[in-house]
DNA sequence: ACCAGTGTAGACTCAGAGTCCAATCTTCAT
DNA sequence: ATGAAGATTGGACTCTGAGTCTACACTGGT
């Protein structure tokens, strides 16, 4: 993939709306060529074929959860309160892009078998909150646990599930709502 | 799609293990008849498509988990206890059909947008979960939630990425190690 | 002016989904 | 036994869409 000049990248970016639609086989070329005014043969210049379309708009949106998650890591305050501030921001990047992360829940199971996409899941999230689960064994604020990065993988699912469904599928439910029962959900669980 | 004999149905449950590996797009329907021993014009005659395939499988793989799931459901004991009891047969699901999960998770994305499927998943995990949920705030085991039906999906996101991380795609960890941990997660979050 | 890299049109190849149909085999009621 | 209805299959066919290729135009730097 050659890299990209600026209204280039924003014009591809586009394509997420229709990939969200359809997903990536049942969208054409032609389609992404049509609706971002890049021509197809312009494509196949930047881009070495379709798949590598898809894996340019996850490690977009990727990178936004790995900021968003870094910027959550660095409030302050104990283990737990920054895992909360972890998924708020998480949740908050689906509700900016909605349409790339219905694209990324569409063709999620493939993205996991891009080894770039898995990489960047994990950097971007995974790993920090299996971190951030050690730490919190340390200052006290969580329990220990016998294998943090489960629980992490555990809390991902939960927050993407969750998000894709509530914030992009029916985008009804407000933000605020969808992450206060989630954190809790994550930080107590079910148990009365 | 016709009723399939049970010898055809059989057969077409091994493509599993082929669109597991590859997703169902890069599958081709040749390579489903070499494999199967179903003559493409068979499969033709029985599926209205490729796509119909995948929601067979989808179907049969959901009725196990709703099975699963309505047996956990009477085992008896506090809201609380039957819950464990559902996750862990869910979990089981993906421990007796590997591959079959493995395409479900491949192709989630999609099957998420097959009504049908989307429907069954309701039906076989959802719903029972909700119900549950507030069946236990009766009893005393649950704490009282603003949204089930949400924390319902929370979980139902929690088990599917965590069991099919764990069980299928890095097989070593035993089933029981991951259930111990994921109920406890479920249970009783991560606070300390 | 010349060159190298960028960007594009449009024709082309090729794989694979899905269609069609004639031929054969099964089943089963009469 | 016989014929109708449906099941099953081989194999040729159509069509769509991914990706390739090439010629051509435009740009900026030297």
């Amino acid at each position: 993939m050659r890299t990209l000049p600026a209204p280039m990248r924003e014009k591809v970016l586009a394509a997420a709306d229709l990939i969200a639609e359809h997903g990536l086989d049942a969208t054409k070329m032609e389609d992404i060529a049509a609706s971002t005014g890049v021509p197809k043969a312009t494509l196949y210049y930047y881009f070495e074929g379709k798949e590598e379309i898809l894996t340019f708009l996850f490690t977009e949106i990727l990178d936004e959860v790995r900021q968003a998650v870094a910027g959550a890591l660095q409030s302050g305050g104990t283990a737990a309160q920054r895992l909360e501030a972890t998924i708020v921001a998480h949740l908050r990047v689906f509700e900016r892009f909605p349409m790339a992360s219905r694209a990324l829940q569409f063709d999620l199971g493939r993205a996991a078998r891009i080894p770039l996409i898995a990489e960047r899941t994990d950097a971007a999230f995974v790993n920090p909150v299996r971190d951030l689960l050690v730490e919190g064994v340390l200052d006290g604020s969580l329990r220990e646990m016998d294998h943090p990065t489960l629980v992490a993988t555990a809390i991902l699912g939960a927050v993407t599930t969750t998000g894709i469904n509530a914030l992009t599928i029916q985008p009804r439910r407000q933000l605020r709502r969808v992450a206060t029962e989630l954190v809790r959900f994550v930080l107590a669980g079910v148990t009365a």
